[in-house]
DNA sequence: ACGCTAATGTCAGCCCCTGACAGTTGACAA
DNA sequence: TTGTCAACTGTCAGGGGCTGACATTAGCGT
């Protein structure tokens, strides 16, 4: 069982994340000041920079769960599967049981709003952006596992998930600057783009004359 | 010709640009003070702020010169090639047109030096990749226009640059973790990896039993 | 030579973040 | 229960990035 202390540390960090994406959501990230997030919390601006190593990592504590919850998706994949099949069931899976991890801290709406916050601030992009290289890093490595190659000297692996995760990329920006923000729209976006990639690199687009 | 306030400021830009190229690639970026930047110069920090509008600015000036070189590389690649041959053509041939670019400001070690440090350093590392996707869309739109297909409607051009751009990322950061930070072994390794996507991408890479 | 404008320096201040120190509160054993 | 110890918190001082306001300097055109 959970000791008092512990209790409080609990509730004391996920009061400030939520305050903190609740005020990110609203007001934007860099209108937010942390020490408006700790005054919501009421406790003092030092407190937040001890469960937070940043404002930063305070507007992706909830992607992390999402991306541990895809990693793990991918992971479970029946070992049959090509690799590029498996990343793909996983994905699209993935947007389904979210709300299993997520949900649990925060409403999932809460989520998906946070998400267009980090689409929409051009600093909180880049890290994001750096932050899916290093989910890719873990995936080649997976992938590598299951399919039974070095992940170190074969290319392949890292160059699978690079292609693909700049495919989610697209479609996640695509999702963001649509109007349609629902978890299905994210499904089927997705399974269309996917579905693109052969075409994007194939020969040429021109249509024959 | 050019006046004398204009050479001025040409200089002073310059120098600060040099200075804090310098002072990266020897202290390394977060350890650099805009203050011992602008003291180099002989200038006050303020007046760094009126050149660059922040400090990560004066990181990627020089990345700014290259990327503009790349996508004019794109621009001019002749219209039977394929959309991925002329990215391939271009970015081939532009590890070698660089110097033409960039030595004109800094010396082309440097250059290189300043990219295994933002490479290495996380919070540069986030904004190349941002950066990364505002080229690619304009790359996108580049290719779209070249093949006659709606840059808004039609997801290919942009399918395309982000799958490539992915294997150019995976490349660049295999190069700056090798040992060899020549221009010729960025050219074989962009030319090993563009072909391992392919094969990358196949069903599976198991051996055949 | 002189007024005008652009470039620079100085200063004050906000915000993110950190180390140091002191005060408070929960944990655990006597 | 009580007292000790460790963990958590608040306060303070300060560094570093960045900005607006204002005064000062220096190049420009007449």
């Amino acid at each position: 069982m959970e000791t008092l202390r512990e209790r409080k540390k609990r509730r004391t960090k996920d009061a400030l994340l939520r305050a903190a994406v609740e005020l990110f959501t609203t007001k934007g990230y860099e209108e937010t000041t942390v020490d408006e997030i700790a005054d919501a919390v009421e406790v003092s601006q030092r407190t937040f920079f001890r469960y937070f190593p940043g404002k930063q990592e305070a507007a992706f504590a909830l992607q992390e769960i999402a991306e541990a919850h895809f990693v793990e998706a991918v992971r479970e994949r029946p070992p049959h599967e090509t690799p590029l099949e498996a990343l793909r069931q996983a994905v699209l899976e993935g947007w389904d049981t979210m709300h299993e991890s997520v949900a649990a801290v925060v409403p999932l709406d809460l989520y998906l709003r946070m998400y267009q916050v980090i689409e929409s601030t051009p600093m909180l992009l880049a890290v994001h952006l750096r932050r899916s290289i290093d989910a890719e890093d873990e995936l080649a490595r997976v992938l590598a596992a299951r399919e039974g190659v070095d992940a170190e000297e074969d290319p392949r692996p890292r160059l699978a998930v690079a292609v693909f995760g700049a495919v989610i990329r697209v479609t996640e920006r695509r999702w963001s600057a649509g109007d349609d923000f629902s978890i299905s729209a994210m499904r089927e976006l997705t399974a269309a783009y996917l579905d693109q990639v052969g075409p994007a690199l194939m020969g040429n687009w021109r249509p024959a004359t």
